[in-house]
DNA sequence: CTGTATCCAGCAGGATACTG
DNA sequence: CAGTATCCTGCTGGATACAG
């Protein structure tokens, strides 16, 4: 997210709009449980209620709030099957997976750093 | 972030304390202003007021918030110069850059698929 | 300039109940 | 099982004022 320099040429407005969407999808994807929901799927097909359970601690309404808007944005693909009762299978498009690297990134980075961070934590306290 | 097996063997403690000490990093920094700050510094020492205006659309309240969030975490050096009226500049440490590469990775990979994206809201919205 | 504290509106998000 | 809708509370985060 790098900051554009506006001049006033013709196309401003596409940059414009670009940039705007940018900072849209960031927003959306920037939030912990959109992460993590990504993380949990990987390379499987989940479904619901199993996604429900890999992701710790979220509730039933974030779970699906959160699916909405990564299919919206094409991150997740969602498959129906009408049978009764109904099952659903979520897995990432590419897309998504494209973003999975770099979720992963930041999960091996977590790890490598936090005996780092909890030194810096009590530094910090005391 | 992987699931682990506790199996009641000695260090389980310890692992379980890693873990939830992992989640809690992750759930501090997996937040939008978090890592628009992180991406704001990069390679640069920045003041809190330059910080304000690089940051777009930032409060001053959550800026001061993240940046003690940051600076507790180790991953931002607070350096304050008694002078009057006060400076202070913020800078990434090494922990802090190693976490901006993985925010690299996400802002490029927002850029690399916005043409995707775009598309999947159309067809989703269709 | 930087930072803290207070107040308060608005929304996030949990619990619950109900459909297909 | 999966999803939607409603209610309701508690927290988030903006605005403001003030201190060093």
């Amino acid at each position: 997210m790098v900051t554009k320099q506006y001049t006033g040429s013709a196309d401003d407005a596409d940059l414009r709009r670009a940039d705007s969407l940018a900072r849209e999808i960031f927003s959306d994807v920037a939030n912990k449980w959109a992460l993590l929901i990504i993380e949990a799927l990987g390379e499987r097909t989940l479904r619901f209620s199993e996604l429900r359970n890999e992701v710790e601690g979220v509730s039933h309404k974030m779970l699906t709030q959160n699916l909405r808007m990564l299919e919206r944005n094409g991150l997740v693909e969602r498959t129906v099957y009408p049978t009764v009762p109904p099952r659903v299978d979520y897995r990432l498009t590419e897309a998504g997976r494209g973003l999975r690297k770099t979720v992963d990134a930041m999960c091996d980075w977590t790890h490598r750093y936090l005996g780092h961070i909890d030194e810096a934590r009590r530094r910090f306290g005391g």
